[in-house]
DNA sequence: GATGCAACTACGCAATTACGTGGTATTATA
DNA sequence: TATAATACCACGTAATTGCGTAGTTGCATC
């Protein structure tokens, strides 16, 4: 076998497959990629379940899939890949930059995601960044995850728990009880009574629930 | 003029700062920049502090940060400049790969986030892109992002809960007590005792903390 | 030297929890 | 008709929790 080298083994073609309803585009993406250096796409689908099909006869390096496809979209598509292969690498090829779409399809576990209207020089690109590891994102779409990920996220009030009350309130909300907390910090049961009672008092809760729900929501720990 | 793409100002330069602490590194790109066309890198500054106080003087289209400053660091950085500026685009310019410094960057509002063994090429086409209201992010990082952001999805084994487990479980995560929670569901104790009892097996965890926990963490509820 | 603060220890008690064990009623499926 | 699954109710007990109260120690600031 050929080593594959960092970025440039001359002989490997890395081979795609491409599912895609609009027979034109297909037909077009196909011959773009063949006519690019280092790709072979030698299948193409008009939707998933067809190329479901052909995987249990072989599979490629990476395969370019629309979202909206009939019958099984392209995000359970993603999801329906990596089931049969797990190191098969899908990137998502669609007009759809709706937050939606984008969330979906990342959570399916798509290797990334561009717009359709990505140059044959960026596609080439972001090809070669999948299999080296990386995440191709249309900057557009980067945006909105980036935007969406600081809403999911915390503002980080640490609410001015000490190092100590930091420690307590880590293993509370790990399940122990304040005899287990107590052996681990070779405290004594009573000292983390008390650093308990401050971390209440800080986070404005009344029970370990509330303290770890609030610790676990707001990423305190 | 030149190339003229859609957003093409004529002879319009983006004016760019650097923030970063290293001497030559810095030195480099300033250079660098300036010999890139659309693009002016009139002032360069070692740290935060500096270039927020040359902020009063006037603003830059763009400042690319270093994370690893001396005194306030970059991810801090972005959040004062945009408290000033809030239309300065922020693109963080550092050799963290870290989850850590990557989250927190984007929650601070970066706009990208490079690698400092960034290209000209890929440089030149990442600032262009976040004037274009895009995020360059480099495609390792963006990797984790998305690693990040399917954490934060919802699971998919939601452990076979019954509807009502779900609702006992939501309560108890909100800090109510069984009394409490059987008030709210019109159930005696004794039932919801019964209920939780079957989450923990479900779970398989034994004390409310550990459920609360694990549905917190894992998207359960 | 006084003051404040974080960290630590201690006792007691009512409330709550975890869990073993005993039931019943309804509904869907074999 | 049997049986499993879900939801429901109940008793008792040991363990744990939440909280009022009352101390000591070390260290830094004033």
């Amino acid at each position: 076998m050929d080593t594959a080298d960092k970025d440039n083994a001359p002989a490997k073609e890395l081979n795609v497959w491409i599912v895609e309803d609009h027979p034109s585009y297909r037909k077009s993406m196909v011959f773009l990629l063949n006519s690019m250096d280092g790709f072979n796409c030698e299948k193409d689908f008009e939707d998933v379940e067809s190329a479901l099909d052909e995987l249990k006869e072989g599979k490629p390096d990476i395969i370019l899939c629309d979202i909206d496809l009939p019958g099984m979209n392209g995000v359970a598509g993603v999801a329906a890949f990596k089931a049969v292969y797990d190191d098969i690498f899908v990137i998502m090829l669609t007009v759809h930059d709706e937050e939606e779409y984008i969330f979906n399809a990342i959570c399916a576990g798509a290797d990334g995601y561009l717009l359709k209207s990505t140059s044959e020089e960026e596609l080439n690109r972001s090809i070669m960044e999948v299999v080296n590891g990386g995440a191709p994102i249309n900057p557009r779409i980067a945006h909105k995850v980036l935007k969406m990920f600081s809403t999911f996220a915390p503002k980080q009030d640490d609410y001015d728990l000490t190092e100590r009350e930091q420690e307590v309130l880590k293993l509370i909300t790990n399940g122990k009880t304040k005899k287990h907390v107590a052996a681990e910090l070779f405290l004594s049961f009573h000292t983390v009574d008390y650093h308990l009672r401050n971390i209440y008092k800080k986070l404005q809760v009344n029970s370990r629930t509330e303290a770890v729900a609030k610790a676990l929501r707001e990423r305190i720990i």
